[in-house]
DNA sequence: TCGCAAAATTAACATAGGTTAATGTCGCTC
DNA sequence: GAGCGACATTAACCTATGTTAATTTTGCGA
C-alpha cells in the first residue's frame, strides 16, 4: 500500500464526525510524512520530549503510559490502527507521558507545521480533530470508571469489549475475534491489577465461556454475555457517526451491539 | 461583580496559554450568558442530554461523574472557579457523564453559537480552548495513574496537592489552605475508596502532620512532605505558561513548588 | 436553643486482589 | 532439535481496603 492509501484509515475515522471535502482529504495526504516501522516495545515519544508532530498508527498496536518514580506503571490508552497519537499534546511544550509500541507497528507523522496549517485553514477538519480528541477523552473517562469502580473481571471484560468494537469500527475484526498483541503483564498495567490476578481473571473469563485470549489475539465466544458482565455501553465511542462511517460500517456494528 | 468581570477568571486561565487581544477578550465577554446560581448537589447537565453550551464556573465547586447501572459512582473531574466545563462535549451529541455542583456555585454559559463563532473566527482563542482541554486531559491521566497505581494515602495526598495548586493558580488559596467543600463520601467516589477508608486515610494524613481536612477546607501543614508522599509533580498542570500567567502568578507557585 | 439529618468516626470482621516463588510452555536462534 | 529467555500458570499465603453497624459530631432550620 502507498502512504496515501494508508492514511485512509485516519480519514475514515475522521469522517465518522464530518464528511470531508477532497481539498481537506488532500491536505491530510499532504501532511503525512514518510512511514516508519517500529518493532515491539519501542518508544515513539518519551515523557519530557517535545512532540514534533502528530503520529498516526497505520498498523500494529501502541499505547500511552506513565511511570511513577518508583517504577509502578500505568498504561493510560491504546492506539489502534487509524488512531492519531496527539493532535493535542503537540500544542504543549512537553509530553507528560510516553508513547510506545506494544507490537510491531507502522506509523506516519503529520508535522507540527502541517497541523497548524490545517487547523488554521480548515475549520471543519479542525473540528474533526477535536472530535477525535473528545472520543479519546471519553475513552479515558471510561477507563477511570473501570479502574475505580469495576471488579477485576468486569474491568478486563470491559477493556476487551472496547478493543473489539474499536477494531471492528475500522474493519479489523472478524465476527468473533480480533488482534490483541498484548502481554498479560502489559494487560495488568492497563487494568491496574497484578499479573497473577490478570491470569486468574483470564482463566475465569475462559471458564465461563465469554472470551479467550490466545497468543496475540482475542476470541470472543459470547459478546452479549461479555457486554452484560462488563456493563459495556458502546455509546461513548461515538461510532454512530454524523458522518460517513454510519453508512459504511453500521451494519457491522449494529449486528453485534 | 458584574458578569463581565466574572469571566475574568476564565480569561486568566486561557492567557496562561496565549496572550489574548482585546478583540478576543471582548468576544469572550460577549459570549457569556447570564450568571446562574446553583445550590449544593444540583445537576448542571445530565448524562444523555445534549450540552447547549459551555459552562464556566465562576465560584463554587462542581464535578463530572459517571454512574454504573448498579449505582457505583466515579467522580472523574473537578471544576474549580475559572474552569470551563466543556469546549468539547458540546460538539458531540450527548453528554456521556453528568456535571453537578458539589457546593453552591455560580455559573455562566457560553452558548453553542458563540463558541462556534469564536472558534471559526479566532484561531488563537480556539487553540487556547484546545490547550485548556489538553490540561484537563493531562489531569485525567494523572487521576488514572493515581487510581490505578497509588495507594490510598498517596492517592488522597495527590488529589490534595492538585486541588491546592489549581486553586492557587487562580489566586484562591492562602499559603497554607484552600477551600475544599467536598464530603468524605464524595471524596471516596473521587479517589475510588470506601468512605470508611477515606476517613482512616484522612486521619493518618492528619496524624503525620501533612494536611487536615476540616469543614469545607483543606489546611496544608507541610506541602513539601505532602508532595513527596504523593509523588506530585505539578508539571502536568502546565502552569508555567507561555502566556501572561507566568508573570502574574509564578511568584506564588514558585514559592511553594 | 432544641432537634434533626447529614456527615464523620470507630471497631470488628470479611475479602478481593497482591506477593512470592515455583513450574510449565512457547517461540526462537544456533 | 537443544537450549534459552520471555511469557503464562499455579499454589500458598498475606494485606490493603471493603463492609457492616454503631456511635458521635456538626450544621442548621424551626
Amino acid at each position: 500500500m502507498s502512504d496515501s492509501s494508508l492514511i485512509q484509515l485516519l480519514i475514515r475515522k475522521l469522517e465518522n464526525f464530518a464528511e470531508l471535502t477532497d481539498e481537506e482529504k488532500h491536505a491530510l495526504h499532504e501532511a503525512a510524512g514518510p512511514v516508519r516501522t517500529y518493532g515491539s516495545h519501542e518508544d515513539l515519544i518519551r515523557e519530557g520530549e517535545q512532540a514534533g508532530g502528530v503520529a498516526v498508527v497505520l498498523s500494529g498496536f501502541a499505547c500511552r503510559h506513565k511511570m511513577l518514580p518508583d517504577g509502578r506503571r500505568q498504561i493510560i490508552g491504546y492506539f489502534l490502527p487509524g488512531d492519531m497519537c496527539d493532535a493535542r499534546v503537540f500544542i504543549l511544550k512537553k509530553m507528560d507521558h510516553t508513547i510506545s509500541t506494544l507490537a510491531p507497528s507502522s506509523v506516519t507523522t503529520l508535522s507540527r507545521e502541517a497541523i497548524l496549517e490545517i487547523t488554521s485553514r480548515y475549520p471543519r477538519l479542525t473540528r474533526a480533530f477535536w472530535w477525535n480528541t473528545l472520543v479519546e477523552e471519553a475513552i479515558g473517562r471510561q477507563w477511570l470508571v473501570s479502574i475505580g469502580q469495576r471488579t477485576a473481571l468486569e474491568r478486563v471484560a470491559h477493556l476487551f469489549c472496547e478493543i473489539y468494537v474499536r477494531l471492528q469500527s475500522v474493519g479489523l475484526a472478524t465476527p468473533e475475534s480480533c488482534e490483541f498483541p498484548v502481554t498479560q503483564s502489559e494487560l495488568a498495567d492497563t487494568v491496574a491489577l497484578s499479573t497473577v490476578h490478570v491470569n486468574r481473571t483470564l482463566k475465569e473469563l475462559r471458564r465461563v465461556g465469554l472470551v479467550s485470549m490466545s497468543s496475540k489475539s482475542l476470541v470472543i465466544h459470547d459478546f452479549t454475555g461479555l457486554r452484560a458482565l462488563a456493563m459495556f455501553d458502546p455509546g461513548y465511542l461515538h461510532l454512530e457517526g454524523e458522518g460517513l462511517l454510519k453508512d459504511r460500517y453500521s451494519h457491522v456494528l449494529l449486528k453485534t451491539l
